[in-house]
RNA sequence: GCCCAGGUGGCGAAAUCGGUAGACGCAAGGGACUUAAAAUCCCUCGGCUUAUGCCGUGCCGGUUCGAGUCCGGCCCUGGGCACCA
């Protein structure tokens, strides 16, 4: 019979209408059996899928099939990220209203990826930017207040004084605004943040029960983020007039070799000292410049100025000059420093440009510290001199003693200092969820009452220039104070998008509950396999560990332990990389897989890009790759259908070409299997996949019986294995060998261990560590029968002439290696 | 600047524990089939020298019978750095 073509778009379209009308891919309300919640983190409705989306949701669907096909009950579900800034840029440039064209951009990405035939339950999919989501972030937003999570606090920002507009850090330039391209100062004003450094320590401990499931790099870039120090609060009284400048310092150990502190240029002492200081308000304003963001600032020449004023050193009392510095930043710690050069890289840098004092007071064997002679700081361990009482005491044991001699003046205090910085959330933007919150003239800020949620956001602004629209519309900003009722004005700030992001995995599980989350968040959570792109190391994957425990400390999931943490397992997939950097819309170098895909096929798509390269290593795209993966499902498919139907039943006696050849068949089902379970080494299993397909090959169309039949159990299994990679070809090749079930709820084959039994194994022959001679032996053969049996050969015996053999190395199943010389 | 990764043939990569370096695929070259092309199938494919030899996993050094893998020190590339998502 004629094998008909491989013709990807009508079988893959054909195969999507069957699980449609199926509802293959359904999740249950509430799981049954053993529950599987795969997520793949949803994307932003930029237009266009992207590569990065492509590898991104290929990933996480391998990892749904499998498990599914291991008989777990899989919920994979699918959204959108809606709310951001490039709508806003868009909306500009197009002169459309963001709503419309995000939602427009929805409804094409959606068909983009219901055409890869991702094995999503549909039903459960929500944009965030709409407001039966967003009401509850709001509902949220108002119960944290209350609970003293949500506060206001000064923060800065980055302003465009042409455009009189807040940028992002993404829209400064070289320090200029991207549309002005006027210099950019730095403004503060008054934001809401969330109070997640009350979580710091849940959060550091939290990671411990992440390291099964966690990549240990992601624990590690989190654990850092966070960063816990220990150390001292230490004050140093003003010399003239009442008062302290607070510093924190990991190292009180150094405090008798403080010369000077310095001070974020913000810090309300630089601003007040600038006052009588022209040459001061000058430094303080060219400090106003440039991005706010810690690399800009960290980067930047290190440039300081003196404040004209001294602070009493807290145990000797000596005066020590106060600056001001750059690189201060006031968001950590107290905003300002104790400065010991001798023995920090950075004083030691910023002493010697102006002149200000060294003073080393830890010395070691072999290192020079003080004098001259010094040309970096010692950071290192020693002992201390130069420190009156404390002189001879090992730097660690110093810490604490010193501390303490701080402390008993009440000057200071032991205290743990967290990198981690609250969280600033609000937006001088348009397009979000709007804070709720009124400022009263009279009542202050007061939060919008429960039953006046949702806030809606206005989505019929055309806009015109960055500045967002809800400024000047007194249909939103009038209203009436809750508490008194007098004339107030409503927030105009939206959230930061990254809130949404932080919980839409719990609303999966109940995207149409009566309220934010209900019983069935607390059946389906965790999440069991999370797959996302590593830039999200740290930030979104840190927010969301913080609002899972702020859902649950609110009621809406269970305090049992079992629910702290919101992702189990987390598999962080590589970059898309073109031409050595990041494929990403706003460095505009993607490749868009559509013509791929309309080309080769969703099942060609998917295999391919799963097969260039592990999941979490990076994979620098190129177009050429592709036909291989396509041919390599053609060659399948004429394999099966040059096969033909139902395969016989295997015979008792099989022949030892039969044998070999199941073995080989074997081996494939365990090999993919170890590299799917836990691992996901889907290159490696495909490459499995391609190498059992190559032998199967080589059977004739008119060898024995049982030959045949182990063929048609090889091509059972393999097409059970391609199943979650190329979903469409192998459910209907599945019905071609003569199976009436749905492939994607097939049971995932095993490995027969007696069909993997081998009788000889062969031996790789070393002499001092180089491979010599192959050798066969029997499976069960003991260590002194190999031994003699490699020194006795005759081409051993020609290696080993004229040397002594030292010792012979036996690896069972792997090497022997011949020590002589 | 700080934090985290990665570096293996012409290319993407493979190599549970320290034990045969380069599976699988791409590209390339040769051949079969064909009037021809496409498709398909077969063979070769790290380097040097053409050997039963030597060298080879970014660079330098170390540990070991044995190092892509472990240790120390560098170099290069990529990602994140709190308002891109």
């Amino acid at each position: 019979m004629e094998t008909p073509a491989y013709s990807p778009q009508e079988l893959e379209a054909a195969v999507q209408q069957r699980w449609h009308d199926q509802q293959t891919f359904k999740a249950a309300a509430t799981p049954s059996g053993e529950k599987f919640y795969a997520l793949a983190m949803f994307p932003y409705p930029s237009g266009q899928l992207h590569m990065g989306h492509v590898r991104n949701y290929s990933i996480a669907d391998a990892i749904a099939r499998y498990q599914r096909m291991r008989g777990k009950e899989v919920m994979q579900p699918m959204g959108w990220d809606a709310f951001g800034l490039p709508a806003e840029n868009a909306a500009l440039k197009h002169g459309l209203a963001p709503a419309q064209w995000t939602m427009d951009n929805i409804a094409h990405m959606r068909g983009q990826l219901q055409r890869l035939g991702l094995s999503y339950d549909w039903s459960r999919e929500f944009a965030t930017c709409t407001p039966d989501y967003y009401r509850w972030e709001q509902w949220l937003f108002v119960k944290l207040w209350e609970k003293g999570l949500v506060y206001q606090k000064l923060s800065t920002v980055n302003w465009d004084p042409v455009d009189q507009t807040v940028l992002a850090n993404e829209q400064v330039v070289d320090g200029c605004g991207w549309r002005s391209g006027a210099p950019v100062e730095h403004k503060e004003i008054v934001q809401y943040f969330l109070r997640i450094t009350a979580y710091a320590e849940e959060l550091l401990s939290g990671l411990d029960t992440l390291s099964e499931g966690w990549p240990e790099q992601v624990l590690t870039m989190q654990r850092n983020w966070i960063g816990r120090s220990e150390g001292a609060e230490i004050h140093f009284p003003l010399a003239a007039g009442d008062g302290v400048i607070k510093v924190f310092t990991t190292r009180p150990d150094t405090l008798m070799g403080a010369t000077y502190l310095a001070v974020a240029p913000e810090h309300p002492l630089a601003v007040q000292a600038a006052e009588n200081s022209a040459e001061l308000a000058a430094f303080l304003e060219r400090c106003r410049h440039g991005s706010v963001s810690e690399a800009s600032i960290e980067t930047q020449e290190k440039e300081g100025h003196p404040l004209g004023l001294n602070v009493r050193h807290p145990l000797t009392g000596v005066e020590l000059p106060v600056w001001t510095a750059n690189f201060v930043l006031m968001g950590y710690g107290e905003g300002a420093v104790m400065s010991v050069p001798a023995h920090d890289q950075r004083d030691f840098e910023f002493a010697h440009k102006y002149g200000l004092p060294v003073r080393a007071v830890i010395q070691t064997e072999g290192i020079v510290t003080g004098g001259e002679a010094m040309t970096e700081a010692y950071t290192g361990s020693g002992t201390l001199f130069n420190s009156g009482t404390f002189d001879g005491l090992a730097n660690e044991e110093a810490k604490s003693r010193i501390t303490a001699a701080v402390a008993a003046k009440g000057l200071g205090r032991k205290t743990v200092n967290f990198r981690l910085r609250d969280w600033g959330i609000s937006r001088q933007r348009y397009w979000g969820t709007p804070i709720p919150m009124i400022h009263c003239p009279h009542c202050g800020v007061v939060p919008v009452p429960e039953r006046d949620l949702p806030v809606i956001l206005p989505t019929h602004y055309q806009l015109k220039d960055p500045r967002s629209p809800l400024l000047d519309d007194p249909e939103f900003t009038q209203v009436a104070c809750p508490q008194c009722g007098a004339a107030a004005r409503r927030e105009t700030d939206t959230m930061d998008t990254f809130v949404e992001s932080s919980w839409y995995y719990a609303r999966f599980a109940c995207p149409d509950a009566g309220q934010m989350l209900d019983q069935r968040a607390a059946d389906w959570l965790p999440v069991d396999q999370y797959v996302g792109g590593v830039e999200h190391a740290v930030l979104h994957l840190l927010y969301a560990r913080f609002f899972n425990r702020l859902l649950r400390d609110v009621g809406l999931l269970p305090a049992d332990g079992a629910h702290d943490e919101p992702f189990r397992h987390l598999l962080t997939q590589g970059m898309v990389l073109k031409d050595g950097s990041k494929m990403s819309k706003s460095k505009g170098n993607t490749v868009d897989p559509q013509g791929l895909i309309d080309r080769y096929g969703a099942d060609t798509a998917r295999l391919f890009i799963l097969f260039a390269a592990p999941p979490e290593q990076h994979l620098e795209w190129s177009d050429s790759a592709v036909e291989g993966a396509y041919r390599f499902l053609n060659r399948f498919w004429r394999l099966v259908h040059e096969y033909g139907a139902t395969p016989p039943a295997l015979p008792a006696d099989l022949s030892a070409e039969a044998v070999d050849l199941r073995r080989a068949v074997h081996q494939c089902i365990d090999r993919v299997s170890r590299n799917m379970d836990g691992r996901y080494h889907f290159n490696v299993a495909i490459a499995a996949i391609m190498e059992l397909t190559n032998s199967l090959m080589k059977v004739p169309a008119d060898a024995p019986a049982d030959l045949r039949a182990v063929l048609g159990e090889g091509l059972r299994a393999l097409t059970l294995l391609l199943a979650p990679f190329a979903p469409h070809i192998a459910e209907v090749l599945w019905g071609k060998l003569g199976q009436n079930s749905v492939i994607s709820h097939a049971s995932w084959p095993v490995a027969d261990a007696g069909a993997l039994r081998c009788d000889t194994v062969t031996l790789v022959i070393q002499i001092n560590g180089k491979l010599r001679e192959r050798m066969d032996f029997p499976a069960d053969a003991d260590h002194a029968s190999v031994e003699q049996t490699v020194l006795a050969h005759p081409a051993m015996q020609h290696h080993l002439e004229g040397k002594t053999v030292r010792k012979v190395i036996i690896v069972p199943g792997r090497l022997v290696n011949v020590v002589a010389g």
